[in-house]
DNA sequence: ACTTTGACTTACCAAAAGTAAGTAAATATA
DNA sequence: TATATTTACTTACTTTTGGTAAGTCAAAGT
C-alpha cells in the first residue's frame, strides 16, 4: 500500500518505514509551499503585470488581508519564488517580481485554470444533485 | 492591471467591474475545491490504490485526522471527484475511489510531484540563505 | 500644525483544523 | 451473560491559522 507520511512516499506499511531515514514526499514540499488559499494568486497576478507593488498586488487579488499579503510574500521570498527590491524612499516604494523559479510554476497553474475552465460546471452540477440527495 | 476578484479574472480596475454580473474566475474556482491541505493528498492515495476503505486513506497519508480526512472525502464526493460506496455490513465497509473527472486531476499532480524533485533542493537552498540575512 | 502616502506590524477576534472520546450494531471471546 | 472488537464515522473541546481594524514611520504637501 502506498504511504504519503509527512516525509516520506513509500510503497511500504507504516510499519516498515524506517524513521530514522529522512527521505521527502514531493507532493508534500510543494504543496507546504504553494497548497495554501493565496500562493498561487499571488504568482499568478505577478505573471500577468511582470512587476508590482504591494499596495498593486493587494487590489489586483482584491480580498487578501494585508496581513496575509505580508506572510505569503514573505515565504514566497523566502522559498526564492519571488524577488522583492525595496528602494529607499519615504514613502516607501517596494517592488515584487517572479523570479525564473517562480516563473517555472506559471504553466501549472495556467494548466489548472484550463481545467477548471472545461470541468467547472459539471462540478457545479455536482455538487447540486449531491446536496439534493441529502 | 489584472484583477482577481473572489469569482473574477478581468483585465480592469475594481472600480470599473460590474459586480452584478456573475462571471468567474477559474484559478479561484479549483483553488477552493483542491487547494487545501489534503484533497489532493487523497486523491494521489486514491489513484495509486484504485480503491480503498476509510480507514486504508488513514493510514496512507499517516497524519490527517479523521475529522479531516471525513470533511474532505465529503467535499471530494460532492465536486464528483472521489466515488463512495457503502457496503451494508456490520461492521460498517465503505470504499472509495477516483471518478474519472477524478482521475483527470492526477496528472496534474504528478506534474507538480516532477517539479517538487527538481527545485525542492533549490528551495530549501533559498530558504536557509534567507534565514541567514535575517 | 495637520494630513497624506506606502508598506507594512500589532492586537484582538473569528474560523479552520487537530485531539480525544463517543456512537452504532453485530459478531467474537471470556 | 458480560465484555471486547470492528469500522466509519461524529461530537465536544482545544489549538492554530486567518481576518479586521488600528497603529507606525518619516517625509512631503496644504
Amino acid at each position: 500500500m502506498l504511504v504519503l507520511l509527512k516525509n516520506r512516499t513509500l510503497y511500504m506499511k507504516k510499519a516498515d518505514i524506517n524513521f530514522s531515514e529522512p527521505l521527502n514526499c514531493p507532493v508534500r514540499n510543494i504543496l507546504d509551499r504553494i497548497g495554501d488559499k493565496w500562493s498561487l494568486l499571488i504568482l499568478l497576478v505577478l505573471e500577468q503585470e511582470d512587476v508590482l507593488r504591494f499596495n498593486e498586488i493587494h487590489q489586483s487579488i482584491g480580498d487578501i488581508s494585508q496581513k496575509m499579503l505580508s506572510v505569503s510574500l514573505k515565504n514566497l521570498e523566502a522559498d526564492g519564488l519571488v524577488n522583492r527590491k525595496v528602494y529607499p524612499q519615504i514613502p516607501p516604494k517596494v517592488e515584487y517580481k517572479l523570479t525564473d523559479l517562480g516563473k517555472s510554476l506559471i504553466p501549472f497553474v495556467n494548466a489548472l485554470s484550463d481545467w477548471s475552465k472545461q470541468h467547472m460546471d459539471t462540478i457545479l452540477r455536482n455538487r447540486t444533485a449531491y446536496k439534493k440527495k441529502l
